[in-house]
DNA sequence: ATTTCATTTGAACAACTGTTCAAGTGAAGA
DNA sequence: TCTTCACTTGAACAGTTGTTCAAATGAAAT
């Protein structure tokens, strides 16, 4: 059974003095469903992989499937949904389709991500911390 | 049909001046997992807008609940899938236990995506940009 | 002790998404 | 023009994941 939104009276949770805090714009819904396709299309290793090998500089579909060890078309597909989130940009360059990461945004986005997951200490299973 | 890796001559795709580009260190298997878990615990709609409410502060689940009309089930549920990445973390307040964003780096990640997203012009459909 | 309140959990089901493969496209070279 | 090369695409299938609901837990109040 669904509560009805912002309808009972606020049930006093937190100490008062918790409700300090940041100050925040709220967030449209909009910006919460593109940021959310965001991040889903980061949350596959195999694409996040992709956009690692990208970060060490443009490469083409076939350079990127010999690096990976699998076929181009799975390559492609997997960056047609990078493509659609507008996490890399491609340009033709001869024979071949060059792949770039879209922008500096991306590269940080990335970065961050893989360095706070480089000292980051496992995942919690247990019940109760403390 | 899988390529084997590394193996064949280079494809010599993108002309050598770009090649140059940034300086990376490679990025273990066991990063880019960890990185891919935490961006797909981000990816989905429903747990980003908790987070965007714990942005603004701590908050108990029965508040959560209400503010996004769902049943306190429901939101437990997507809590426990965020914490057992380590993006937020509980503590027990009398009766209520109150969830907040577990660090300075977490709040970082979802501002910086969703001020990306409120700023980013819509998704690419089109076959080639120009 | 017993009840109540706040929250968690497991299981089932539906929806979604990644992979795979065969077929399609389109630029470049012969 | 015909062929080849590099890449893309649609469709099918399987694995994954979010939601839902009923039952369980556990701290606090009676």
């Amino acid at each position: 059974m669904k509560y009805a939104a912002k309808k009972t009276s606020a049930p006093e949770c937190a100490d008062a003095d918790h409700k300090s805090a940041r100050r925040v714009p709220p967030v449209s819904d909009e910006a919460i469903e593109t940021a959310s396709r965001l991040f889903r299309a980061l949350g596959e290793p195999s694409r996040l992989r992709l956009l690692a090998l990208l970060a060490q500089g443009e490469s083409c579909v076939t350079e990127l499937a010999l690096s990976e060890g699998d076929d181009m078309s799975a390559i492609s597909q997997r960056l047609r949904v990078l493509r659609s989130e507008n996490l890399v940009v491609r340009r033709r360059s001869g024979k071949h389709i060059n792949y770039a990461l879209a922008d500096q945004h991306i590269v940080d986005l990335v970065f961050n991500a893989l360095a706070h997951a480089s000292e980051s200490p496992a995942r919690v299973k247990g019940t109760f911390t403390k």
